[in-house]
RNA sequence: GUGGUUGUAGCUCAGUUGGUUAGAGCGCUGGUUUGUGGUACCAGAGGUCGCCGGUUCGAACCCGGUCUUCCACCCCA
């Protein structure tokens, strides 16, 4: 059988596991700058927490697990006859892989609830899966890094959040991130004005794709989904939105002025707006975006998404927003939330497309000791222990260079393995406490004492 | 879930209109040289041509299915 991985999954040499943890630990640096503690929670959930919340696309793309045991004798019959594989799914699987840490997150909030001081900042950098078709920057078996504060229904999180991003981007040298912004509360007042609540999904679903389908696409979508060729002339400003976010702030209170919801929309995206550009962004940009419907499922408010550099052929590195309705699924009523998302996955292919990781992240072992027989590894291992205690990261060649070929092969592990020094011990009388310390780089060898040597990795 | 694409030695790929023992480079192993590596040279090992089935006297090459890769759609990080 040949060694293979599924669909959608990878492996992670240590060059690219020193990159994603050069990411990851960026982010939790900031989080915990911005005050937000780190928890975890389970790979799987209870299907009951996760179906549904995603709609109906998103309980396609969930992994379901299969029960243990004989998880067919409690089927239904009829269901298995008929191939009903939706209905089959409910009695056979109980539980699911996580789908996002959101929701996750929000069955946390509710159970733990009188644990927890409000607000609640929490941070979490955990895989999830999708049971997706992968494609560039997708796949099957990803990581998110979320923060969210719940408890607080203060727009001033937003404002924060905005900054949050704005300060990772900055610390990974990532210019040119556009965060996007939206209120969920404006497309439900332009939906409300053009007489297409019930559509709201699909109308919005619809609006979304103008910068991919053009606005003649969106439209002819629009109608294919049955709104009213009116409607569609009523939100015929919405195609063209241009300007600064004031301006467009303007237009929309034109357009909306007879929805109260979506007043208030603006109304939160012009706070949201106004304090952050108070605060300045270092990096990244913030931009209204009125065709922004992502993740409508369960936002409320306020709606983030972040796209990559432009010159770099890649979808959204990150997404959030406000839910006020999460936890009241679970049992706890008026706990608003809001949180953002960084996509570790595809910031890593943004970074590695830019060439923006630094040299620093491919560090190896400081330095290589040979060995040339017992007696001489054994003072190795000594001097090995020393070093180790003064904080330098240093190794034994494990197998003793009999011949000239296996000292070759000693020299080639140390380069290959980017090692900058070794150090010969090759002489069995080892009295003089002296090592010959060669530099890789350069190919010189010195004798030095070992308060030497340690002060050479300092 | 829909459409297309890819799959040949460890890796990157050749392989002509289906025809006898399937090739290259890199890597690997052994050796020579370099007298503690990164050079050069010599030799060698290694492939059920993704998998299953079909067409054919004969298939890596044609057909079907399946898995995988990548891409687009859907949707999304």
């Amino acid at each position: 059988m040949k060694p293979s991985i599924p669909k959608g999954t990878r492996d992670f040499s240590p060059t690219q596991v020193a990159k994603r943890t050069y990411i990851m630990d960026t982010i939790k640096h900031h989080f915990s700058c911005f005050g937000f503690q780190a928890i975890e929670t389970p790979s799987f959930e209870k299907s009951e927490t996760l179906m549904g919340k995603y709609g109906e696309e998103g309980d396609r793309l969930i992994f379901k697990i299969l029960n243990s045991g004989d998880y067919l004798k409690k089927a239904t019959d009829a269901f298995l006859t008929s191939k009903d594989s939706q209905k089959l799914t409910t009695q056979i699987s109980e539980k699911a892989l996580r789908y996002d840490l959101t929701v996750p997150f929000a069955r946390y909030v509710v159970q733990h609830q009188n644990d927890i001081t409000f607000p609640f900042k929490r941070f979490q950098i955990q895989p999830v899966w999708r049971a997706d078709r992968p494609q560039k920057g997708r796949f099957r078996e990803f990581y998110q890094c979320d923060a969210d504060v719940v408890g607080s229904t203060s727009l001033l999180q937003e404002v924060e959040l905005v900054q949050l991003y704005d300060s990772v981007f900055s610390s990974l040298q990532l210019k040119g991130c556009v965060i996007k912004m939206n209120n969920r509360k404006i497309l439900s007042g332009i939906a409300q004005v053009i007489g297409a609540q019930d559509k709201l999904i699909d109308f919005t679903v619809a609006l979304d794709k103008l910068d991919k389908i053009g606005a003649d696409g969106v439209k002819k979508e629009m109608l294919e989904k049955g709104i009213a060729q009116d409607a569609i002339t009523k939100v015929q400003p919405l195609f063209n939105m241009q300007g600064t976010a004031k301006e467009q702030l303007e237009s929309l209170k034109s357009l909306l002025a007879s929805s109260q919801i979506g007043m208030q929309g603006i109304q939160e995206l012009e706070f949201i707006v106004t304090n952050v550009s108070a605060l300045a962004l270092k990096t990244a940009s913030l931009a209204i975006d009125v065709t922004l419907a992502r993740g409508l499922n369960y936002y409320t408010g306020a709606i983030f998404e972040v796209s990559a550099p432009n010159d770099v052929s890649m979808g959204s590195i990150g997404g959030g927003g406000r839910y006020d309705d999460l936890t009241g699924i679970f049992g706890l009523k008026d706990v608003s939330g809001v949180g953002i998302s960084f996509g570790l996955d595809r910031i890593y292919l943004v970074l590695e497309e830019l060439g923006l990781f630094p040299e620093t992240t491919a560090a190896s072992t400081d330095v290589l000791f040979f060995n040339f027989g017992e007696t001489q590894a054994l003072a190795a291992m000594k001097a090995i222990k020393k070093l180790r205690s003064n904080g330098v990261s240093a190794e034994l060649y494990p197998d003793i260079a009999s011949n000239q070929k296996k000292e070759r092969k000693q020299l080639t592990y140390a380069e290959r393995k980017g090692i900058p020094y070794v150090v010969l011990i090759k002489d069995p009388q080892i009295q003089d406490n002296t090592y010959t310390i060669k530099n890789m780089h350069t190919g010189d060898k010195q004798l030095v004492s070992l308060e030497n040597l340690i002060k050479i990795f300092n």
